[in-house]
DNA sequence: CACATAACTATGCACTGCTAACTTTGCAAT
DNA sequence: ATTGCAAAGTTAGCAGTGCATAGTTATGTG
């Protein structure tokens, strides 16, 4: 006869571990609460008492989703600066953390009504944008954020389509990110 | 005492066309096969009798998005030959038709599994290729290709940040689709 | 007109998110 | 030390959900 496993404290950090961790196992199918708690040695409705709902653990999951692909786009950027680099690190976290990153930029997840969420996001766009801008000094603000604007679309759109495997090897002779990226560099900056 | 609501065959296209209609009025939530029997004023397991289980009834609404982008883009493509009106006309679908767009791109609907689905994507897809194609002439086969994948994912990416509503006025002053279009066709012909 | 078959119903099971009411725990004030 | 209390966790239970099974009814073809 053991003891409750009480966490005091620390099960909404534990929930957040689980969950991404089953999210990472099998990306389509967010593990269900109970399962969770199941997996904690701990009641069913115990989840309740940190997420008041469902959509609140998925946000507060996406919340730290974009905090590692900034952190991530923060590190590409420090080694080498360049677009095609930043690109290939935002498209192969998108690949090692599919799951997490469909629910990152799911609809159900609105910016609007979680203020950390809008944050943190923003922030890993800034990353992108500021090395987008650099690469075109002379052009005007408005310009420039077109520019930064087109390559999110790039780099999210070829992410989005690789993850959902719509593209192969029949749509490109080397679909790898390496290559997905440099695509995309080159058709930002212009340069082959 | 009314008679049971017999749909004599076509029960199948019935529930498409009710799902479809849900999803147009709440784009982030499936109607659950029983809402959708009831709806249609029959039992709650008459469905699976033409689909086999929820995921074979979301493929076919997927396989029927695939075929309303296609004709979309066919006739957007006859009117206005050039790549920003195909690209609006793309990105305005995935406006019009939110839930339907999303449902499309899930993971969770594989494209190996289901043939229609890859005939009829990749159809979409072939029409804006040809575009771009058409828009460097003098390019190789390979480069060609990565055109018209690098276009794709403009498209496509910035189709799906407009939907989940993360671009607004204050990344990009004007975020309609048509200058949406403008911005991604600019982008992969090199010209303003 | 018989009858095989497709279409549909009724029943029921395992699972889900969530609420409500109760109990346990740890901590702070007395 | 004792008490008071809020936070954290429990049990019980409700309304839905997808789906399997078995039985029922309509339909069109021999």
């Amino acid at each position: 006869m053991k003891k409750p496993a009480y966490h005091r404290g620390d099960l909404r950090d534990a929930l957040l571990d689980a969950a991404e961790d089953d999210l990472r196992r099998s990306p389509d199918a967010f593990p269900s609460i109970r399962a969770l708690a199941a997996r904690l040695g701990v009641s069913a409705t115990a989840p309740h008492a940190h997420f008041r709902t469902k959509s609140d653990l998925m946000t507060a999951l996406a919340v730290r989703g974009f905090e590692q692909l900034a952190a991530t786009l923060k590190t590409a950027q420090r080694d080498h600066a360049d677009l095609a680099t930043l690109a290939e690190a935002y498209i192969v976290f998108a690949q090692d953390n599919l799951g997490l990153y469909q629910l990152m930029f799911a609809t159900g997840t609105r910016l609007d009504e979680d203020p950390d969420l809008r944050t943190v996001s923003s922030e890993a766009y800034d990353i992108l944008g500021a090395t987008v801008a650099k690469a075109f000094p002379a052009a005007t603000v408005v310009e420039q954020k077109e520019k930064a604007l087109a390559a999110w679309g790039v780099v999210h759109g070829l992410a989005s389509l690789a993850a959902a495997e719509r593209i192969s090897a029949q749509t490109l002779e080397d679909p790898s990110a390496h290559h997905l990226a440099r695509v995309a560099a080159s058709l930002v900056t212009g340069k082959p």
